[in-house]
DNA sequence: TCAAGCTTTCAAAGCGCTTTGGAAATTGTT
DNA sequence: AACAATTTCCAAAGCGCTTTGAAAGCTTGA
């Protein structure tokens, strides 16, 4: 039998009669003969690999937790249609050169862009090198076009907020992340107008910035907390900083919930799933794997035909009722 | 010039003139070429990717939070050698099949092993296999000869276990990872063995095992405070769970430290990183992202030697001390 | 000046597949 | 039975590199 047959039949091309097709299927499987990657790449002009370049910020070597939830959304579909993911964690001033190797040495299809910024030069960088890609997130600051998979940040931030004035709260602090990253800013645009819609005038200082990790959850809380006039309720964008924020107030004697109302962004983490019947948190909720398994659909989708226009996937966050939060209490 | 020379010139081959070489250079900068990856790795015969496979728990979708630190460390040295790496997050019945279709399809020079269990057999296959791996734990129960990198779990529990019992705690719990991990089965050794050689005699109700999320950590503390004779110091595998542990005392009015003391240990994640000048958590404290650089270095050797004797390296947890343990109130 | 011995360059043969274009086998039609 | 139409198969070319083996260019010593 010869090479072609072989390869038509693994293919699913219909030239080959459906006899010869199982004589040929049985023979590959006995043998567990899979066609060379390497050899089947060369040939047909494919990759069959999409890229995800994460970057590990200098400053602080953090990794970003939620990419593990989103890759694991991502890698599901990626394998239905037998992409491979290729992963490279960098420090951010190398990223764009990562793309423009990946692309010079032809070795992915396609890419994820990850949080991007308010500014973020990656995506007309990405549409010059004509590489097809998606983005996590947006970028306000572009006039390209580009398919982006995001949640509604300003609006549920806006709603979380709007629910803890009317539980009767009128001084609320942000705890956000980077100021600018694209994501930190729309909930810091959703915070500041609940609070103007409702003639609320605020310093500052009440907003803070800052990676999202455990340690700047809890410092930031503090530094709130030690103001003259200590908000009384909290929203914030990670879950991870609220369990910072947690330890804070258990530090100044404040119960959750009770003394002081926290609102958080939760992303729905495998590892900090909040599923009880009453969640510990008052949330707004989005899973991250869910926009995973979206951003690499559109991905594929967008790599089967090239002529398509980009497209945007708009999220809404649903705001989920916990324990956290309670009407002030009366000084 | 010839194919063959800009070849040469390109991977460095000594046969090409200094002069040639820089000419090469500079035009391959000018027009920003690249080998193209697809043919490069035909023609060689490699394929320059590692292969890192994730399992997902089909029960819980838990990703390890541990792994993306653990693929930064590994991703910094891959880069260093121009390897790629290929990630694949899948439920962990069909791990095996993977490592089969990649060797197969030969789309990978080795893999690492995440997560081995007390008896794996992935270690068997892959040598079978001939496939290069590196394990990052390792497995009691096998006698194959294989890399592999792990921290002293079995001792530094021990430790935690003894600094507890020596501070006057003689009701200690463990919240430990699920049993069959190999990690876990150590840990809860060293455990055991700090009480036996101090004859403290405990239920096994004092003991549970669970995948290490904060809602579980949260879930089996408040078990443990629960029993008629509460303990008084708790030991714990993940500082995520023992977030959701101080979320439990916090719920019984106990306070960290004072009340009840915990040790946890700590893989140093990048968002959770106890780095206070006194750290809230007295911790056995190994980076795990130290553990990724570690093992994609004995890795990538192994692929260069074959003929290597496999090889073990031991690190061995700091026991830090934080505010967390302190001698048990009297009664 | 010429042969021997290096250094530098190159043409051609793979790597293991997919794909093309055409030949052989089978089926259907008169 | 003969031919056309269709189905099934195959030989060969090519994907873009690396590597081999040999040729060309350059030095050196007699």
């Amino acid at each position: 039998m010869s090479q072609t047959t072989v390869s038509r039949a693994l293919n699913g091309f219909p030239e080959v009669s459906e006899k010869t097709r199982q004589v040929v299927l049985e023979a590959a499987a006995k043998h567990n003969y899979k066609p060379n990657t390497r050899a089947r790449r060369l040939a047909t002009g494919k990759s069959m690999t999409i890229g995800h370049l994460v970057c590990v910020s200098k400053e602080h070597e953090m990794v970003n937790p939620i990419f593990a939830d989103f890759i694991a959304g991502a890698s599901a579909r990626y394998a239905q249609s037998r992409y491979d993911l290729l992963l490279s964690l960098v420090p951010d001033e190398v990223e764009f050169s990562s793309y423009k190797e990946w692309a010079a040495r032809s070795a992915v299809d396609g890419v994820v862009v990850h949080a991007p910024r308010v500014d973020e030069q990656r995506i007309a960088q990405l549409n010059d090198l004509n590489m097809p890609f998606v983005v996590h997130g947006r970028s306000s600051n572009t006039f390209e076009k580009y398919n982006w998979v995001d949640v509604n940040n300003e609006r549920s931030f806006f709603r979380a907020t709007q629910l803890l004035i009317e539980l009767g709260h009128t001084t609320i602090g942000l705890i956000n992340g980077v100021a600018d990253m694209d994501f930190a800013m729309r909930r810091a645009q959703g915070y500041q107008r609940a609070l103007k819609e409702n003639n609320i005038e605020q310093a500052d200082s009440y907003v803070t910035h800052s990676e999202m990790t455990e340690p700047n959850g809890y410092k930031n809380a503090l530094a709130l907390l030690d103001l003259p006039d200590p908000p009384t309720a909290l929203v914030t964008s990670s879950i991870i900083m609220a369990n910072g924020i947690r330890r804070a107030l258990d530090e100044h004697e404040l119960k959750l919930g009770r003394d002081v109302s926290v609102i958080t962004h939760d992303d729905d983490l495998s590892y900090f799933r909040d599923a009880a019947a009453v969640p510990v948190y008052t949330a707004t909720r989005s899973s991250v794997r869910e926009a995973g398994r979206l951003s690499a659909d559109l991905l594929l989708k967008t790599i089967a035909d090239p002529g398509r226009d980009p497209e945007g996937i708009l999220l809404d966050a649903e705001l989920i009722l916990g324990s956290s939060t309670k009407p002030p209490r009366p000084r």
